[in-house]
DNA sequence: GCTGTTTACTTTTTT
DNA sequence: AGTAAACAGC
């Protein structure tokens, strides 16, 4: 870009006029605030991300910083570039030096340059968590682990639990008081130092070995503490404890060799709804502990939202225990009343949406683009897609299953994960016998157990068993073994020549005759799955093209095209506004950071928003609420709130109570188009699955559940329940029933008593408690 | 070693 | 209802 930027003595004063003109008082004082760390609370569309583009700017046209000082960290690509991008349109190609990035990736790059450190090869495999969880299931096998008992993903879940709160499997071996920790810390001891012989990462590997990189040897860390003196973080509160302790020593601290880095972290806890990953509000919370000088600006006014949308989202998010008190507001004046309807079920409920969509774009108000329909779970997409597809609605879900998760781009990455690095225990065995090749399990597991005993890796093993040295192993599966190994010798003299990525993946999809396979297949999913694995050689060849002209980079495509593809994830696939004139269909969780002029939030029913895994634990119910606040605080001109009086799940119909959160909004904001019909009123016995053509009342009492073709009870719970019954217990008094698990001895109920809690009782045997 | 069948399990998922 | 992994039988 324009070399004037370039220039280092040129700041001119005018240009930071410019930069804080358009800023309200608080977003200035973020922007010019200097010295002490920095916190700033940024609410749901307050202009966050202006505040911190306007800061780097302004660090580099006003405060003499240069460039190569700063750090950004941010939690997604797509947050990443746009920064960059923003950063770079105001000060020019200087921004180039600046490391913005995600953790991730920022602790790609300073592994990748301080391996030998720790001992690793640069050349190291990044495993996400699919290929972590097929690791830790041989490792269980291994171990004799019971795999009802201890499931790999519950495994998986532990073991990065433990990594995200640093925990090393010493001290885990050490802290574990019960059975389960055992075990855990067992397999994580075994996980961990087969991934090293792997010379394998996972996620969050990357950012612990880079925290212990940083406190093992300080002249590592002074090093890059003494190259960025100013680190600026983006979405703090869905930061996890490793990332906390990794901005900590990045930042350094006072009295040390250095002075510690500039700090400045963004962030609102009120959208934290990653906890479940490991992200702890505390961090945000307690920033002022953290950093006894700290300085904090709160910025409150919102630019996105109308005052009633606003209004709604501050009631829900005000019920939250312990949060710092903050209220959106808006110069943009009342606006439309947020619209209320209750559907029969799920079918009704999507087509009040379709028909409402209908009506807005018809009346020229708004285009298909800028509207998008929320949902707690993937699975509610569905019934939107179905009816949309009915109607001839064009739509795009945005989630799910995503590209990169696809089983034959899974695979046709894994051979190339393992061309790239052949240590890669994981990826190896995922494609020894894809396509079939006639090296089955039990040949597998002579060559791992020989490997095991020597020692060696699975990759050495392989060679071995070529020489007949391998025993048990029958010599048919030594001649199939040979031929792959033969074929991968093949496939990595193209690594060695450094050809283009491209040109290996199609090698890889012929010689391995997997692509061969796919086209003589009939069924109509495979058809689907070559259009997939073209796709694939398109962006690794674009990957190529890309790199080429703009960088004087000598990198070898392979492993830069390996590290794009495993930290970039396709989120970025979420259609801009002025796309294609679509309609957005997304999960809450997908849509933080976005906004819509019309937003249809759907499924306010309690066991489904919140969800019912959610309602007995006030901290998960916190969390729920924080993705209401997040759903609302989506819209811009219109918001929409339904839910189904009845709704399939797991092919059963359940009855659902109103999602509590409805009731925490004043009701004076919403314009209910259609209500639950009267309770008092005198019902006909609804009939389960028939559609709704009747008034569709809440699921009767009493009425048990019938259930043809399947055998009785046998043995009845001494109380029959349903989902929304009402109860009265001898210790806990009235409640509410918000979910029945179980049948026959195990049924349970868990039931809200309001004042008293949420509780979960069985429900066989003398219960203390009736029905009303 | 491969293939068809049974069985358990289903929240959210920036990397 | 739909899936993916474990299991049994060829």
């Amino acid at each position: 870009m324009s070399a004037l930027f370039d220039l280092p003595s040129s700041p001119p004063v005018s240009r930071a006029g410019h930069l804080l003109d358009d800023l309200n008082p608080a977003q200035r004082r973020a922007v010019e605030h200097a010295g002490s760390p920095l916190l700033v609370v940024a609410g749901a569309g307050s202009g966050k991300t202006r505040v911190l583009t306007r800061r780097i700017a302004y660090l580099l046209a006003e405060r003499d910083v240069h460039p190569g000082q700063i750090m950004a960290i941010t939690f997604t690509n797509k947050a990443a570039a746009e920064m960059k991008e923003r950063v770079a349109d105001m000060v020019g190609a200087r921004a180039r030096s600046m490391w913005v990035s995600t953790f991730h990736s920022m602790c790609v790059r300073v592994m990748r340059r301080e391996a030998k450190t720790l001992g690793m090869s640069s050349n190291f495999s990044i495993y996400d968590s699919d290929d972590t969880r097929r690791l830790i299931t041989l490792v269980a096998r291994d171990l004799d682990l019971d795999p009802k008992k201890y499931a790999a993903r519950t495994l998986a879940v532990h073991i990065s639990n433990l990594k995200n709160e640093l925990v090393d499997p010493e001290t885990a071996t050490a802290q574990a008081t019960n059975d389960l920790e055992r075990r855990v810390a067992e397999v994580y001891t075994v996980y961990q130092r087969r991934l090293r012989e792997s010379n394998s990462l996972d996620f969050d590997d990357l950012i612990m070995r880079t925290v212990e990189l940083l406190q093992t040897f300080p002249d590592v860390a002074e090093h890059y503490r003494r190259r960025f003196r100013h680190v600026l973080v983006d979405e703090y509160q869905d930061t996890n404890h490793a990332q906390y302790t990794l901005v900590r020593e990045l930042v350094g601290k006072t009295g040390g060799e250095i002075p510690p880095a500039e700090l400045c972290v963004v962030g609102d806890a009120d959208q934290s709804i990653y906890a479940f990953r490991g992200a702890t509000i505390r961090n945000i919370v307690e920033f002022e502990r953290d950093y006894p000088d700290a300085t904090t600006i709160l910025l409150e006014q919102n630019y996105r939202s109308t005052q009633n949308i606003l209004t709604a989202a501050n009631a829900v998010i005000s019920r939250n225990p312990n949060r710092r008190d903050k209220t959106l507001w808006s110069d943009l004046g009342e606006g439309e009343k947020i619209v209320g309807y209750v559907a029969d079920n799920e079918h009704d409920e999507a087509a009040f949406v379709a028909n409402e969509i209908d009506r807005l774009v018809d009346g020229g108000e708004v285009n298909n683009s800028e509207i998008a329909v929320f949902y707690r779970t993937n699975n509610q997409s569905r019934v939107f897609e179905e009816i949309f597809i009915r109607l001839g609605l064009p739509y795009r879900v945005v989630g799910g299953v995503r590209f990169y998760e696809r089983r034959e781009v899974r695979d046709a990455l894994a051979y190339l994960r393992t061309l790239a690095n052949p240590e890669d225990t994981v990826s190896l065995r995922r494609i020894l016998n894809v396509p079939k090749r006639g090296i089955g399990d039990r040949a597998e597991a002579c060559v791992a157990a020989y490997a095991e005993r020597e020692r060696i890796s699975f990759a050495a093993a392989l060679r071995e068993a070529v020489e007949d040295r391998v025993p048990m192993l029958n010599p048919r599966s030594r001649n199939a073994i040979a031929g792959f190994v033969e074929l991968m010798d093949q496939l990595g003299e193209m690594v060695e020549r450094e050809d283009d990525v491209a040109d290996i993946l199609e090698a890889v999809l012929e010689k391995t005759g997997y692509r061969a396979e796919l086209e003589a297949s009939e069924d109509p999913q495979d058809h689907t799955r070559i259009e997939n694995l073209n796709e694939l050689v398109t962006v690794a060849r674009e990957f190529t093209e890309l790199e080429l002209p703009e960088g004087a980079d000598p990198v070898p495509s392979l492993p830069a095209f390996l590290e794009r593809v495993s930290l970039v994830a396709d989120a970025d696939s979420i259609p801009d506004a002025d796309s294609d004139g679509v309609v957005t269909l997304m999960t809450i969780h997908t849509a933080k950071g976005l906004e819509y002029p019309v937003v249809f939030c759907t499924g306010w029913e309690d066991g489904v928003f919140p969800h019912m895994r959610a309602l007995g634990d006030p901290a998960e119910l916190a969390e729920e609420r924080r993705l209401a606040y997040v759903g609302i605080t989506r819209a811009q001109r219109r918001l929409y709130l339904s839910r189904a009086l009845v709704r399939s799940a797991w092919g059963q119909p359940s009855a659902n109570p109103a999602s509590r959160f409805l009731g925490e909004i004043p009701q004076d904001l919403i314009d209910w188009r259609r209500v639950e019909p009267s309770r008092s009123a005198p019902t006909a016995a609804t009939t389960w699955g028939r559609s709704a053509s009747s008034s569709g009342g809440i699921a009767s009492r009493g009425l048990s559940r019938p259930a043809p073709g399947k055998p009785g009870w046998k043995d009845a719970p001494a109380l029959k329940l349903e989902v929304g019954d009402r109860v009265t217990h001898d210790k806990y008094g009235l409640g509410r029933v918000v979910a029945v698990d179980g049948a026959g001895l195990r049924a349970t109920a868990t039931i809200d008593f309001g004042g008293s809690g949420t509780v979960r009782l069985m429900l066989i045997g003398s219960v203390p408690m009736t029905k009303l």
